[in-house]
DNA sequence: CGGGATATTGAACGGCATCAACGTGCGTGG
DNA sequence: CCACGCACGTTGATGCCGTTCAATATCCCG
């Protein structure tokens, strides 16, 4: 809290900031975005591994992640752990602890990251001033609702294959939105994390994405991810599961 | 708008409503009540098997129900389509539209059903004046993200009849948290569509349900569920994959 | 009362998990 | 700086759970 100087933390600073438009202050006009500033005030660094918050701590704050990249995983009461998402630039975490005033998951750095501070309460009775910032909050709640209903969708129907088909495609995306480039990316999470999101196994994921570069779609090495065809890898998609006839041509015998 | 004689809606009346408690206004003085009363001033009936709204219509509001029940269905672009949840009185629908202005899901009745009707805009504009109804909202949209993220987990880790069990049992505190009995309930749903909840084909879902009462857990009538154990549903889920010895004593031969 | 939607049950198959062995790059400390 | 050790990744063999295909039963609705 208090502004001025903060010793290992620094201030924040929306205005400036160059995540404005992927963040939470898309369209917020610069007046605004000072106000919002004069509560954003810390920074937090995390090393790769470190949490950011765990499951059950009290929820207090919401963050921005300003540098790096996180998972979140939720803890089932028998141990089993589930990765709900992975979080880039730009993107909010700790949604999860507004309905109850706990986390549900636990946020981890995946490597050495950043985030922006952004105490709820705060917020909120910024939010009740700032109708436009209010409107925007309510669309990331809205998308966090959409993209979840999506990997619902991804565990509950599709093939292992579709399946990660579909999380390097959204990756690239991702990438994309931020300047990178959507065809060669590094991979922030280990086989095990991408398994654990996607309901498969490591070694199910290992020997998927080596079928996929076996059949050209990618070139993978480790972490390094070069996608050469996605239209392809869009295709796996949209084509159901093996009805029948259709990729006889790819799979000269049927079986 | 237009208060009085509507010709074939009816006025909502939250600050009458027996489903205070349960739905949206939750904890709001009877002053905030009657505001919130003049824009939710419409109800809508729907027959078993109508749309509520559906994938990519625009959004306008948010719908309670009032009465029956509903699903949410996902439709890939391949036609393949998943149940992303289903809805009993006092639950919202039309989250997933507030972040693109159009709806994602579609929303069928499963019964014949009653909504009210909460215009968007309207509800945006109120809630910037009363910080508890905003408040509110945004717990409500949190416990979806949170809900929505058991569902990965269940779809994502566990096995049919960890799926079945957490699905009857949620149910079951779902109803009495209604005051209705938590061990006799009728299913609103098919077999097709708890299995497109839960990931799993209807004969799976059948062979389950039969299993559980071989196994003396429940009785089960076509859509008609008595539960005779709820602790041993409960075991079900935290018992994780069958290691190996544990459930001796339940499965005398290990098959 | 007839007929289609819904549910149950059986038999065989297949995709992914499991178990296992090996390879490899990386960070850490000597 | 290099070598060691380990976390991470790959690949193979086998088995099981849930799917698929199929036949039959039953309820509900018009």
């Amino acid at each position: 809290m208090r502004p001025g100087s903060l010793p290992e933390q620094l201030r924040a600073a929306c205005a400036h900031c160059n995540l404005v438009d992927l963040c939470l202050p898309v369209g917020l006009p610069e007046e605004d975005l000072k106000r919002l500033d004069t509560l954003v005030t810390v920074r937090k660094r995390l090393k790769r591994h470190q949490a950011l918050f765990e499951s059950q701590f009290p929820f207090e704050a919401l963050y921005a992640v300003r540098l790096g990249s996180f998972k979140t995983v939720l803890t089932l009461s028998d141990g089993r752990e589930q990765v709900t998402g992975f979080q880039m630039t730009g993107e909010l975490l700790g949604l999860d602890g507004i309905g109850s005033g706990r986390h549900v998951v636990s946020a981890i750095a995946l490597e050495d990251s950043e985030v922006c501070t952004i105490p709820y309460e705060q917020l909120e009775t910024l939010a009740s001033k700032i109708p436009a910032l209010m409107s925007e909050f309510h669309k990331i709640l809205s998308r966090e609702i959409v993209r979840e209903q999506g990997v619902m969708t991804l565990l509950g129907s599709m093939r292992a294959e579709e399946r990660l088909a579909a999380f390097l495609l959204n990756l690239s995306q991702r990438f994309a939105a931020r300047g990178f480039s959507p065809t060669q990316f590094r991979l922030r999470m280990t086989r095990e994390e991408i398994g654990s999101y996607l309901g498969l196994k490591l070694e199910t994921v290992s020997r998927t994405l080596s079928a996929f570069q076996e059949a050209g779609y990618l070139r993978v090495n480790r972490r390094e991810i070069a996608l050469a065809n996605r239209e392809g890898l869009r295709q796996i998609l949209s084509a159901s599961p093996p009805t029948s006839t259709e990729n006889a041509a790819a799979t000269p015998n049927g079986n």
